[in-house]
DNA sequence: ACCTACATGTAGACCATCTATATAAGCGAC
DNA sequence: GTCGCTTATATAGATGGTCTACATGTAGGT
């Protein structure tokens, strides 16, 4: 997959992945990772900056916290970053569209 | 559509509307727009500099024309530009597949 | 002791896209 | 006959999200 594609995406898949549960950033490159079945695999260099944008916009909020000796900075959804992800889940939905539209070969007969 | 989203995507449809006929930077900008129904209104200092980094790339050929008094550069899909368009094509299906994965809120029974 | 996995972070580079600006011909209206 | 709109191409410089590379530290197995 090509760096560039998913510029202007991340942030859908951040949200989407912290719909259900609050995570930590490793656990978030996970279950990205997962979820996509390995074909996400975010460098910490695009995952930590991008988790801080998100909070910085009011999306998320962040408390770290202690596991067997580990520190962890746990990010959980606000009220606007569910919105933000109902948004982003409508943008991707009308963006695909346009896509497949302009991807389409025209039919022959048109 | 957020100018970020297109990130990647561009030379995909730029190709795409050059599959069939060989058309001009203007003539492409027209059918972008209308093959995605106005979403997609690209800026010219856009379009022409993606254009000649596709034809460096080897994807285009470009000619000269006029055409009632108004100089025109035609562009054209070479055989690499046709290839090229199957690879972009096919990682646009496995781009979205991934997209719509990760955003595909889990199912609750899960 | 060493290696791997877990865990977070920053600095700086990269580069495709966007904004703003420039040029110029054709054409209808007034 | 010039005003404004459409057609048509082009470049310079700004923007900013993502990536590369580097830095730090703990836990746990061998």
């Amino acid at each position: 997959m090509k760096p560039d594609a998913l510029r202007g995406h991340l942030d859908a898949l951040i949200l989407a992945v912290l719909e259900q549960e609050p995570r930590h950033g490793y656990a978030i490159m996970e279950a990205l990772q997962e979820r996509s079945g390995g074909a996400l695999e975010l460098p910490t260099g695009t995952l930590y900056p991008a988790l801080r944008r998100l909070e910085r916009a009011g999306y998320l909020r962040s408390a770290w916290a202690t596991v067997s000796g580990r520190r962890r900075r746990t990010y959980r959804l606000t009220a606007a970053g569910r919105r933000a992800l109902a948004a982003e889940r409508s943008a991707w939905r009308d963006f695909a569209a346009v896509i497949d539209g302009v991807l389409r070969p025209a039919s022959p007969q048109t």
